[in-house]
DNA sequence: TGTACATCAGTGAACGCGCGTTCACTGATGTAC
DNA sequence: TGTACATCAGTGAACGCGCGTTCACTGATGTAC
């Protein structure tokens, strides 16, 4: 049954980080566990990544390009791409953690740069649905992104008060919204 | 001159501690390290915080208790005690990725817990200065902290664009202020 | 259809390292009398 | 003012561990002819 060759151990490395960082955090992450986790000796990632930090940029790589995927999707309201991003941190929580942890991997690799840019697109394609007060002011983009990543980011640190429930897209959408309410009512 | 006795370990240790993590992030600190920095032998911070989760506990205690004096100093107005977060984010980086990295420490301690609730009430005063209608929503004081907080967070990421400048808690202004704006203009 | 051979993925032993924690100890401090 | 003694902070050797990386290797795959 089993060969000498997995056949797909760069996927199976990946998703056993996921599950891994999912248990204990990006940071705690080693090769020879990953390897254990994939049922192959502990020399067989480098063949894929070359070396630790290798592995990570590629995970961050799948991050920014299922992030991008989220948010393309979820357009064109501001409001649904908030709510997405926020959907897709506590999904991909790993991948999620990886992103934003620029020290565990290489975070200026060309194929990270193009994969973040991609995402930080989708994300400002939804800032055409706000008003164009707000928009002048230069600082939407960036409010809008400080609260979507504030809200996840204290979701995934069990910050948040047990109030807001365990969906948490759910409740990400009215705290997003009132950053462009324009109290129509 | 040196004695057997170093006199403020304790306090050595924690300052190490900072030094440490804002080289290198909370996650690679190691007691050794922080022995090897105060200048006594590895063994000794034991006799003060028992294990390495003990030093790290009272590092995130300590970061809530700064944390909450500078957001009762920077009140009563919201948007200040908003631009005082991102400050304190900024100006205690070692502490403020401690106090959200759970894993990390005994964030059930009592002693957290407590310093945790000072800095939240702290926060939740700022409220009292926004619009009835906004505050009615229940959501105001979840979205002020998201987007201190998101606002905090990707600035030490370094995920920011260039353009945000370099000074944390002015770039942080026009961007909570947008939370808030009631367009009186 | 069959054979030779290059390529490449995975193996397993070995390396050196830094870590957290334990332990019996020693030196300094301060208190009782 | 002086002495005995308890307390406590810091020492240094030792432990066992998991890690990343290297290396010569071996087994499988696939291509040329």
């Amino acid at each position: 049954m089993s060969s000498y060759h997995h056949g797909d151990l760069r996927r199976a490395l990946l998703a056993a980080a996921v599950e891994a960082i999912e248990e204990a955090g990006a940071s705690a992450v080693s090769l020879r566990d990953l390897s254990r986790r994939s049922g192959v000796s502990h020399a067989a990632p480098q063949h894929h990544f070359g070396d630790k930090a290798g592995l990570l940029t590629a995970l961050a790589v799948q991050g920014y390009e299922l992030l991008a995927d989220a948010l393309t999707q979820a357009g064109p309201d501001l409001l649904d791409v908030g709510v997405a991003y926020v959907r897709f941190a506590a999904e991909h929580r790993a991948h999620f953690e990886v992103m934003f942890a620029p020290n565990l991997y290489h975070a200026d690799a060309d194929e990270v740069v193009a994969a973040r840019e991609l995402a930080a697109k989708a994300l400002q394609a939804g800032l055409q649905s706000v008003s164009v007060h707000k928009r002048q002011s230069g600082s939407a983009s960036l409010a809008a992104w400080s609260i979507v990543h504030g809200f996840a980011t204290l979701w995934l640190a069990g910050a948040l008060p047990p109030r807001v429930g365990d969906d948490a897209a759910a409740a990400a959408r009215p705290v997003i919204q009132l950053l462009f309410d324009r109290h129509q009512q």
